[in-house]
DNA sequence: GGCACATAGTTGACGCCTAAACTATTGATG
DNA sequence: CATCAATAGTTTAGGCGTCAACTATGTGCC
């Protein structure tokens, strides 16, 4: 992998080797692969947004804020949330600006250290999250529809190894 | 599917059949799925996000019009690369207003309809979409190393079937 | 010709998201 | 205990993306 040019160069001299060939249809598939992979989740996503805006006039990050919380009934801490949500703690802090100003979370101050905050779901957080909550789980159900149970099983399994492999080379 | 609120009633009413118990199943396995296929498909998208940044100081949405642009050498309409790119008109305006102002690409006027614009590639522009074409291709193929060709083949089959299913459900 | 309607592209307002700089607090180490 | 690095959270500037309103041009129909 590490040194494509000078491949390039011996497939342009004609001498294309097994190992060639197949290191270049690799590429071709991984790349066709991850535009699909992306297509998917583009489509998907579009779809979940575009309702969750004409039915509950509100927006997939506040949804998945909500759903955390949802989630973790003791609360959670700015950077927690940060992390599960896979965004940046200034986008955290915006979003949970706007959710405690519409009265749908609280920051509870953490007596423990004074520079965190506990974010928790009001009761009025957690009707209004209930109503969404059941209507984007048939959403899904219904987009994920054109494929059967066992194939549903099959690329979960698959899109498990890939996280697995993604995060440890994030890591190093 | 319809019915959900129902479903709900009769689980609580502790009567689960098989056929309710399947239901609720495959609730959480689709959206299990979901999650998993957008936190891959944000991993690799940030990934890919920051070596353009930090190696060609470059972004993403730069990179995949000028990638349509190369793989329609006669240029496309604004249009064209909206569907292609599977974003907005006035994203589009956007993006080719920075690349036109940093000479990559240029805005030919349509003779055939005053309306249109037809966008092509300069010289520079394809030079340095070629430099970054080639790393992109490297990091795509490291980062799906993690599947076996045979793996990758699966889910770009199982994909190919989602996605399709998906754009059938978006056309009704 | 003239009217209505569709289409190509742009603009403006706004939300999401990031990176980087900043404040305040905590904790570890000399 | 004093200092210095790490951590929690916020702020700011800027790019991406959407929708809706807008301009200009094309098209069909009478």
């Amino acid at each position: 992998m590490a040194d494509l040019a000078g491949k390039r160069a011996m497939l342009k001299a004609a001498d294309r080797s097994d190992l060639e060939t197949r290191m270049s249809d690799e590429h071709h598939q991984s790349l066709k692969l991850w535009l699909r992979l992306l297509a998917c989740a583009n489509l998907i996503e579009a779809e979940v947004r575009g309702r969750l805006r004409a039915e509950f006039d509100t927006t997939l990050p506040r949804f998945d804020l909500l759903a955390q919380l949802e989630r973790h009934a003791d609360g959670l801490k700015m950077s927690e949330l940060s992390q599960r949500l896979m965004v940046t703690g200034g986008n955290v802090t915006g979003i949970t600006d706007q959710l405690e100003s519409e009265g749908l979370v609280v920051r509870e101050s953490d007596p423990a250290d004074r520079r965190a905050y506990t974010v928790k779901l009001t009761p009025a957080g957690r009707r209004a999250f209930a109503r969404m909550a059941t209507a984007h789980e048939e959403w899904v159900v219904e987009l994920f529809a054109g494929l059967y149970a066992g194939e549903k099983e099959q690329v979960y399994r698959l899109l498990a190894k890939l996280k697995l492999s993604l995060e440890k080379e994030k890591k190093k």
